[in-house]
Order: structure tokens, then C-alpha cells, then sequence
DNA sequence: CGGTTCACTTACCAAGTGGTAAACATTTGC
DNA sequence: GCAAATGTTTACCACTTGGTAAGTGAACCG
């Protein structure tokens, strides 16, 4: 789909080179998160990429040494997207509604990032462990920030990682699973989004936050 | 991995081509939900099966319509395990915990099949419209039911859709993104996972349940 | 300038892909 | 009992797959 580059390639080799294998990452997570990895061969890629295969198998030695850098990758923007939001200001229900915000306009405008992800947990084995290890920094900020949430009385006390599983997968499943959503009678157009994010948010702080708080705050 | 049939096969021919069919149905279902559609070729199916792939090919013309015949029957398995809990007797609350229960304990026991309706809903396309289209009398009933519990005031009222959505990717959410949860220090030990949904329960009971009604019910 | 390194291409290849054609064995209807 | 229908196999085929080997032109470095 993409095209090839028409204009000369420029600046230094050493840049140019970083640039080739930045477009060739990029494609390949948007092609291996939506289309899934066996689906997607390496001539479709370089096709895609207006380059051969071999010029990928020249920066990785193999499909599956593609995989893990894509995997590094994702895990990465996965942590710039989210990670910020657990060091923004404000108390708490309104950090968790940032936090919700963002996964949900994660998952609508680059829904090849969280399906990757989820690609990789089904290839299981080495990738699985890949991204596990490439995100355990990051999951063990968000637990403790729930933990903390808890102690201080403003989110209901319950297991910090499945408290972030069930956040996670809701946001993602309501963001994400168009065909159950389309089953549903939900038609995914933008301005159902808008509906739908806004009722998950209460949907979440009914489960989330602590009834004390919650009384506390007026109904929000 | 299934073993090759080693007794001489039994009954009238009609039953027995019912028979393989049926097996090449489940090998199928199990194989495409859990690896993928591309990732399975005709070869490995009818490896599992103790057959060749012509075999398969015999019963029905192409890969694809063996696609249309295992979504059909993925249908109609999720319909089997599911409605019977619409229909189940019990008030508001202990009829959504028997679903939960149904739902998770198919998560827990047949993986593949919620990880196949997923596959599908990646493949897009006319499998997408099938499905979308197996699964649409059930839909209605869910969300009907869900409609007469919130007028009788024992669920809080949204939208039926959003929650039933919202429970089904929850729940399955919970169940089967083990990547996600081994990320969060959770082991899918057997053990862990009545911890879990004893959790998760308490999570949706928060979330849907009407608040007046469950004052009225001394915390369940 | 001249050679070396680098990024990439062209030319292949063996293995596997979905699918066709025809032979073969069993079972059914007559 | 026999021919026809049926379920399955063996034999192929064109095409795609990930991957290798060798060549090519430009950038880099002395």
C-alpha cells in the first residue's frame, strides 16, 4: 500500500539506514497486528515497503528475528502512549478516567498496537516472554499506583493485577472487538465511540471506585 | 496429534461420513482458534486427523468453505453454552452470575472456541458477516433479557448492547488474555483462577447491579 | 583518487501451499 | 451379483514461502 520513496534518499548512511529499518518496523507491526504473522509473508511486507525481501532479511537475519525487534517496538510505544498517564496530576477516579481515555483512543486510532499484542500472546513461547519482559517495567508502575489508590481509600481494595486485567481487557474488549460490537448492533462510527467510551467510564467507576469515596464526591 | 481411527469404522456409510465430518469440523475449530487460520494448512489438518487432505477436500471444495462450516459450527456450539443460562430460573443478580460462571467456565475449558470467533472477526470479510449473522438470534435474546432486568430495576440501566459487550469482553478479557495476566505476576494455575472470578464476580456485581436493589439485598 | 564497506538487488532454491485428476476400495440400490 | 455412487488415496501441479549466494552501485575513508 505504501509507496515506494520516489525522491533520493538523503542524509547520512547511517541515518538512512535507521530511517529503512523505522519504515520496515513500522509496516511490519501494522501488518503483523492486524493481518496476524503467519498471514503476512515477507514479499507482502517488501511489496508494501516498495523494497525486495531480501533488503529485510539483509537487517534481520530471519522473519523471526523481525518479530522480536517488532516486538521490542510495540512494547515500546505501547509504554510511551500509556506510561505517561500514571505520572499526570489529579486525584484519583479523575487519573484513572485519563488512563481509560488514552487506551481507548490507543485502541481506536492504532488498533494494530493492542491487536499485535495480542497476536503475540497466541504465537506464545519466546515472543510471549519477549513482551512480558519488555513490559514488566511498566506493569509494575501501574500496580503500585493502584496499590497506592487503595491504600489511600480511593479505589475499592481488590487484587492490584487483576484490578489492571479487568481494566485493561474492558477498555480493550469495548474498543476493540468490532465484530461482537457489530453483532451487538453497535455500528462503529465515531460518534458511537463517543457513547460508548462515555458509558464505559461509568461502567468502570461503579466497579473501580470505593463506595465511601464515591458518596463522598457528590456522584461525581 | 488425534490418533488415526485404528478399529475398522462402524455404522452405515451415511452416519459414518457424518462422523468425519464431524471430527474434521472439531479439529478444525480447535486447530484455526488456537493457531490461526493461515497458520493451519489442509496438510497439518488432516495430519491431526490420521487423513490426507484430499479427504477434506472431498467433504467440502475449498478451504474456505471449510471456514464457513467450522464458523457455523463454532456458532452453534457458543449458542449451546450460552442460552441455556438466559432461559435458567433464578432473580436479576444470580441469573448474570450463572452466565459469568457459563462464560468463564468456557473460557477456562474450550479456549479455542472464544479464540476462533476472534480470528474471525480478523479475517473480516464475508466470515465476519457469517458470524455476525450465526450468532444474531442469540444477541437478541441476551439483550432483551437485559432490558427486562433493567425496567424490573435489579440491573442498572445503560445501554444493553455496551453492557453485554462490556461483560462478554470482561469476562472473556479475564479468562483468556494469559499473556496479559503471567505480565501481572498472575500464574494461570488452576487454583488462581477460582480466586480470579470470585473477584471478577464482585467487579461486575459493583459495575451492573442497580444500586438501590443491592442495598436492598444486604450485600448480596 | 581507490579500495572497502555498506545497503540493496537479481537470481535462485528446497519445502510447503491450496487445489485437480484419476485410480481405488467399499457399500449401496437394483 | 453387479453396476453405480461414495469416500478416500496416490500422483501431480502451479504458486508461494522463508532463506541463500552472488553481484552492483553508491557512500565512506585513507
Amino acid at each position: 500500500m505504501a509507496l515506494a520513496m520516489t525522491s533520493p534518499p538523503k542524509g547520512s548512511r547511517a541515518a538512512r539506514t535507521r530511517a529503512t529499518e523505522d519504515r520496515i518496523l513500522a509496516v511490519a507491526l501494522e501488518s503483523f497486528g492486524t493481518k496476524g504473522f503467519d498471514s503476512v509473508s515477507l514479499d507482502d511486507l517488501a511489496a508494501d515497503l516498495g523494497i525486495t525481501k531480501q533488503a529485510i532479511l539483509y537487517h534481520w537475519s530471519s522473519k523471526r528475528a523481525l518479530l522480536d525487534a517488532v516486538i521490542d517496538r510495540a512494547a515500546l510505544e505501547l509504554i510511551i502512549e500509556f506510561d505517561g498517564a500514571l505520572s499526570e496530576d489529579g486525584s484519583g477516579w479523575s487519573r484513572v478516567e485519563s488512563i481509560v481515555r488514552r487506551i481507548f483512543r490507543v485502541a481506536m486510532r492504532r488498533p494494530e498496537l493492542l491487536g499485535f499484542i495480542r497476536e503475540i500472546s497466541r504465537i506464545g513461547g519466546d515472543a510471549s516472554l519477549r513482551v512480558t519482559a519488555d513490559l514488566e517495567p511498566f506493569v509494575s508502575r501501574a500496580t503500585a499506583y493502584f496499590e497506592r489508590e487503595m491504600d489511600a481509600g480511593r479505589i475499592r481494595r481488590c487484587d492490584p493485577g487483576l484490578l489492571l486485567v479487568s481494566a485493561y481487557s474492558t477498555v480493550l474488549g469495548t474498543a476493540t472487538e468490532v465484530e461482537v460490537l457489530r453483532a451487538v448492533g453497535i455500528a462503529p462510527t465515531l460518534r458511537s465511540t463517543v457513547v460508548r467510551r462515555r458509558e464505559l467510564l461509568s461502567f468502570l467507576y461503579a466497579a473501580m471506585v470505593a463506595p465511601d469515596f464515591a458518596r463522598s464526591q457528590a456522584l461525581r
